[in-house]
DNA sequence: CTTGGAATGTCAACAAAGCTGACTTAAAGT
DNA sequence: ACTTTAAGTCAGCTTTGTTGACATTCCAAG
């Protein structure tokens, strides 16, 4: 049913046929799988009246908290200015905490408050019940595939980004 | 190398056990492929002096041409004002052209100019090029992966014009 | 110790691109 | 004749990106 590209000897991968029309396809289902990854968590912001940009800020800072402004800047690949903007609200808001450094007094190292956390959550919720739902109905090979091709879209830096993420310090 | 997921019973597609931790990161490479996904094209368009969204209009009246602006704002999404605002200056640009329809005189059909087909190209040939070598680095099985997962993460809505885009008349 | 430069973060002003609402024009449909 | 539909326009707002100017802090060279 899925049937998405061709190699000339099945399984062979450095011989692999891949014609402007399939991978037309696939860039048209990256842009349409994006719409509907991130549609769920859009409407509960949108409630609230935050953005994505509110929304990655929260998701950052939950996986690596006691982060500084600079690694999130590093992380999420816009100016300061930027997202000063959004973590200002989120800090009068009272979702986000930032503490002087101790070490270095020039840093600030950014926490979710209890209700940040708890807007997180809900935020995520919302976004893993697509993925479980999207990983259930394609099965485990298919899953293992989707990562392999994700993680091989990614240039090295996003991809080092990626992995630092999950394992070392931030 | 990759090991995303776990399953109950290997193979089993509805015991599937997925940890919020792997989800997440299921989440976050999302992401960080989107990226890497707009990053070439986002770089040529800069110079034109462009934005993301005409990048997108090109992109589907080349794969849907004569298409009507009616159509155009169903598979985008967004209001005709927005729209509107890009397709002018596409058209004072010289790269889209807009043609009453025969039909009906209230519809505009719209076309690709010469110029309009090369910008188009230089911009889906970059992004292709990315989809590519993504596809030869993870292999033919990883692709159906793939493809499978992102159709199931999109929404009905989404795969119904997905799928009409490939086949069907616009 | 002082001082000058680098690093970190903040504020102000601007641009792109989305949105809503109100309106016009032209053509179709009934 | 009246209503509906397709397209376009004008005005104004929001989010989120940008650059420029500035304050604070740290550190290292003199």
């Amino acid at each position: 049913m899925a049937e998405p590209e061709r190699a000339t000897h099945q399984g062979g991968e450095s011989l692999l046929f891949l014609t402007d029309e399939q991978l037309r396809q696939g860039i048209e289902a990256m842009f349409f799988a994006y719409r509907g990854f991130t549609a769920d968590p859009d409407r509960i912001l949108e409630e609230h009246d935050y953005g994505r940009a509110h929304h990655r800020a929260l998701h950052f800072i939950h996986c690596a908290p006691s982060t500084t402004v600079k690694n999130l800047l590093a992380i999420l690949g816009v100016t300061k200015q930027s997202l000063n903007r959004v973590l200002r609200r989120l800090i009068a808001d009272g979702l986000v905490e930032s503490r002087v450094g101790r070490a270095d007094k020039r840093e600030r190292h950014l926490h979710l408050t209890e209700a940040g956390r708890a807007l997180e959550q809900q935020l995520s919720d919302a976004q893993r019940a697509r993925m479980r739902k999207a990983y259930r109905d394609a099965g485990p090979e298919a899953v293992a595939g989707f990562r392999t091709v994700l993680e091989a879209m990614m240039d090295s830096e996003q991809r080092r980004q990626y992995h630092g993420m999950r394992n070392g310090r931030a």
